[in-house]
RNA sequence: GCCCCCAUCGUCUAGUGGCCUAGGACACCGCCCUUUCAAGGCGGCGGCGGGGAUUCGAAUUCCCCUGGGGGCACCA
């Protein structure tokens, strides 16, 4: 049989509806992603939603979001379709009931009729002797007599893989090398539950072969289920797929990633102002290297570098410094137009929603151009310029510098006075006005702008102040600075502070 | 308890017996630039988990230990 027709590339990414886009999901989903578009592949979005009780509409749709902003597109998939659907394994029971129809009827599975209570009463023997925690077979061998009384009793049978008692499964894993299981140690695992759903290990067998998935690129986490699939496929008469089991991505205290550790969902880091640009880059070296000193990829570049053999075998801990720096890097090297869109893309959950380009308000584009190379992320766009459009809150030791700077009121005044006679209101006018004031009043640039940045924007740190006051244009650029100095003035009067 | 995987700077990693007095990136620390903060430039700090074995020679091969992780469900 020629499972895998004109030996095209064929992978899949398929998550459990259960909850958001994990990190190491969307990691998962992005080497099978750039292994499809690197090899002119298919990539294949599958829904494992065969547990009733965790799986939700609202997770699926949560997870196709976070593919798509991350530019993950599916080729086959819900909503999109595809000659090998329906793509959700609900969608599929028949296919999965043939197949163990197929499996019982030649003798490799059976029905099971133990009790939870039986099964856990097994467990716990197996364990104070030392066996291996597997299913031992108690109901292998019953008669179609046994079986009917059973089933009069009124219990309702799982159906069970007849896995070899002795041997060796070889998984042959591209990036583990050959790993061997003793077929003893695999128990007879469930196929079908009560319920008639499959279990995972029998829908994702049965699913992988008859989409005619090429490769099977998945967490760590599946490898010791890997034999249990072989041996699946081979009583089925299915060629395998190959196999690529990455490591796991760990939290940065080196513990299973977990909420504790802050975000960890796509969306979270989404919302934190990230972008795919950089989560993608990041994500692909989290565990893929191209050589020894190049960082930065772009989505195209990953594209055409990603290969399996360059996967690594150590577990790695996420790392969000790094993450942060390269998000900063993607925003820096951004077109300006392009980073405008997207912080308005962004904007409207945030204290800022709706501001820019208000009455009088500056809009997003004549602020980007302040801030692009002082951004991380897309949320410190409004840390950096909530000035423009709140009111001043003039943060901790600001009012104190101001107090403390015997020259403040006399450069507030200055600047007031020159700012207000200008016409030409632009960076580079102001620019060379407050320059030539700074010299005859013989204080240093520096020093003598850092009353004004305070005045204005009641701030320690802001963007270039030329730009700035250019922005806020001149008669609220004086009527801030006015504000503040009535205010010097009237605490110094009192003697007293502010 | 049983099975499996993994092990290079704090973190991500390069390294496949001599090119390694172990390279790059993030973080950190200095200096430079500078209008604050960033950015940028330059420099620095910092690592092969331990023990055996193979070899003229080991980060690289083998064994043991230790440590971490995964699995052993009518979860996926």
């Amino acid at each position: 049989m020629n499972f895998n027709n004109n030996n095209q590339i064929r992978v899949r990414f398929a998550p459990s509806p259960t909850g958001h886009l994990h990190i190491g999901g969307a990691r998962t989903a992005l080497y099978n992603w750039l292994f499809a578009r690197g090899h002119d592949g298919v990539f294949i979005l599958r829904i494992e939603d065969t547990d009733l009780s965790r799986s939700t509409e609202q997770a699926i749709n949560q997870i196709m979001n976070s593919l798509r902003w991350l530019g993950l597109d599916w080729d086959e998939g819900p909503e999109t379709g595809g000659i090998y659907g329906p793509y959700r394994q609900m969608e599929r029971l028949d296919l999965f009931r043939s197949a163990a129809e197929r499996l019982l009827a030649e003798g490799k599975a059976y029905y099971c009729y133990c009790t939870h209570e039986e099964l856990e009463e097994q467990r716990r023997q197996a364990r104070s002797q030392g066996r291996p925690v597997v299913y031992q077979g108690c109901c292998r061998n019953l008669s179609a007599e046994e079986g009917r009384l059973l089933r009069e009793e009124g219990r309702q049978p799982v159906l069970r893989m007849k896995t070899p008692a002795s041997g060796l499964t070889v998984v042959r894993d591209v990036i583990k090398g050959d790993v061997k299981f003793e077929n003893a140690q695999l128990g007879d695992y469930i196929l079908m539950r009560s319920s008639g759903v499959p279990t995972y290990n029998f829908a994702v067998s049965v699913d992988d072969a008859t989409m005619k998935i090429s490769h099977v690129i998945r967490g760590d986490d599946h490898l010791s289920n890997t034999p249990r699939q072989l041996l699946l496929m081979e009583a089925l008469g299915f060629q395998p797929p190959v196999y690529a089991h990455l490591p796991l991505i760990l939290g940065a205290d080196r513990t299973p990633l977990s909420k504790r550790h802050g975000a960890v969902s796509v969306e979270e880091f989404r919302s934190r102002g990230f972008v795919r640009e950089a989560l993608c880059n990041y994500l692909a070296l989290l565990g893929w290297s191209f050589d020894s000193d190049t960082n930065l990829f772009s989505i195209a570049e990953l594209t055409g570098k990603f290969s399996l053999e360059r996967v690594g075998t150590t577990a790695a801990a996420f790392d969000e410094d790094k993450l942060t720096w390269m998000n900063g890097y993607y925003i820096r090297n951004m077109p300006a137009a392009e980073l405008a869109g997207r912080i308005v893309n962004f904007l409207p959950t945030s204290r800022l929603a709706g501001l820019p380009g208000r009455k009088g308000k500056p809009g997003v584009a004549d602020l980007v151009p302040l801030v692009q190379e002082k951004m991380k992320t897309l949320a410190d766009f409004i840390r950096l310029t909530d000035f423009f459009f709140l009111p001043i809150k003039f943060e901790a030791q600001s009012l104190g510098k101001l107090e403390h700077d015997a020259n403040s009121t006399a450069i507030l005044r200055t600047v007031s006075g020159i700012l207000n006679g200008l016409t030409d209101f632009s960076a580079g006018h102001i620019e060379e006005e407050l320059r030539q004031a700074a010299a005859e009043m013989e204080i240093k640039l520096g020093k003598f702008l850092q009353p004004v940045r305070i005045a204005v924007s009641g701030k320690l740190v802001t963007p270039g102040m030329f730009e700035t006051l250019a922005v806020l244009g001149r008669q609220e650029s004086v009527s801030r600075i006015q504000t503040t100095l009535a205010m010097l003035e009237a605490a110094q009067t009192d003697n007293k502070s502010i």
